[in-house]
DNA sequence: ACTTATACTATACAAATGTATAGTTATCCA
DNA sequence: TGGATAACTATACATTTGTATAGTATAAGT
């Protein structure tokens, strides 16, 4: 286990204990239990080192309930800032096709990587195929997409052009919007009828 | 939230609050509480709920002691198939620089991304400098970095080279291992004294 | 020398808490 | 028609549990 230099020696067995028995038992301990696991005979001597380790931040104590020793995670809290996204689907990034939305897997993603987007209803994507190269997305790549925040001009978007699905360079030429690839194989798509951009790339993750 | 056919109304619902109640408050409630928020009169009544939940396998109880619903889930945790990943520094890709281990932050990221890497001691750095563009891995991404595989020729890996630390291609030449840069503005790196691969890239992560 | 922090003991108490017995009402199944 | 199950009320009690006061001993800083 770790050791933490700002503890005493005591505190970190405490510490440690703490962790143990919620890993254990899922549920913190209460005070006679950790005297009785140390051999403190008066209660005090294990409230004593709880309400220092409250003092130093390692533990929160929600009021006098029982059990409601909260053990606080100094490295980032695995459980806390994750969320889950699910992924609809793959998107080409070549030629645009349809976009089912039959929700098979989720991504689970650490809030930081995609901040500002509290209550946006974002989802993942696969993409497919090198249109996007010069902006280095690349064929396996998996995109972010917030579907609710306006595009930008020369933002990577997912966008509905004619009925199909593409992922694209949102890019504007003489006051009309197309959708730019970012690879000179590719065609750059300029709407016949309709476009509707379904969202703007926020992330990308890769497997390598 | 989710409501299971196999439960009563009633027990769907409490079943319901005690999920709520350990997500909010980290501990689980007591009957009393539980009685409060359904505006039961006895605490039989939650005591008799719980026990028809435990029943039927969606909570196991751990004696007499206070707090100690443990909440069974069925479907796989969508919280279990995460792990932290403590962000070690960042990582030149192009000039390299000494890689010093001071944890300042984590990331919690998806198993399925790092796929095979159980019990492997990932680390994450950020990248800076544009040298491994070529391989579309740019300026502010993040690199998960696997210690505990061997690393083969082609690969990115991040190195030790003359005691700096840098992100590279991995290559051979004349049978020599060197580093090369995926960017012309960028030198290759030839070791001169001892060369030693930290890690090898197994996923990218990047914020737009 | 004085204060502060650590690390406890001893005792105590009110509140919180799990658990029990006895009963009511309603619904569903056979 | 009868029995099992669900969904409670009412009351009660023994522990469990958080918290407090008062005190002892040791070491560390200032």
């Amino acid at each position: 286990m770790y050791s933490y230099p700002n503890l005493t020696r005591r505190q970190n067995q405490v510490l440690s204990f703490l962790r143990n028995f919620k890993e254990e038992e899922g549920i913190a301990p209460t005070y006679r239990e950790i005297s009785g696991h140390f051999g403190f005979k008066s209660t005090k001597a294990a409230l004593d080192h709880v309400r220092a380790l409250e003092k130093k931040g390692f533990v929160r104590l929600h009021g006098n309930r029982s059990r409601s020793i909260e053990i606080v995670s100094l490295e980032s809290d695995p459980k806390g800032n994750v969320v889950s996204i699910p992924i609809l689907g793959e998107v080409p990034a070549g030629t645009p096709e349809k976009l089912e939305e039959n929700r098979t897997d989720a991504i689970a993603i650490d809030e930081m990587i995609i901040n500002n987007c509290k209550g946006h209803q974002l989802f993942a994507l696969k993409v497919t195929g090198e249109s996007m190269i010069g902006r280095n997305i690349c064929d396996g790549d998996w995109v972010i997409i917030d579907p609710n925040v306006p595009p930008k001009e020369g933002e990577v978007v997912v966008a509905l052009i004619d009925g199909d699905t593409t992922l694209k360079t949102l890019s504007k030429k003489k006051g009309r919007y197309f959708l730019k690839s970012e690879n000179p194989n590719y065609p750059d798509w300029i709407p016949m009828k309709e476009m509707t951009v379904q969202g703007v790339v926020k992330a990308l993750i890769r497997r390598i």
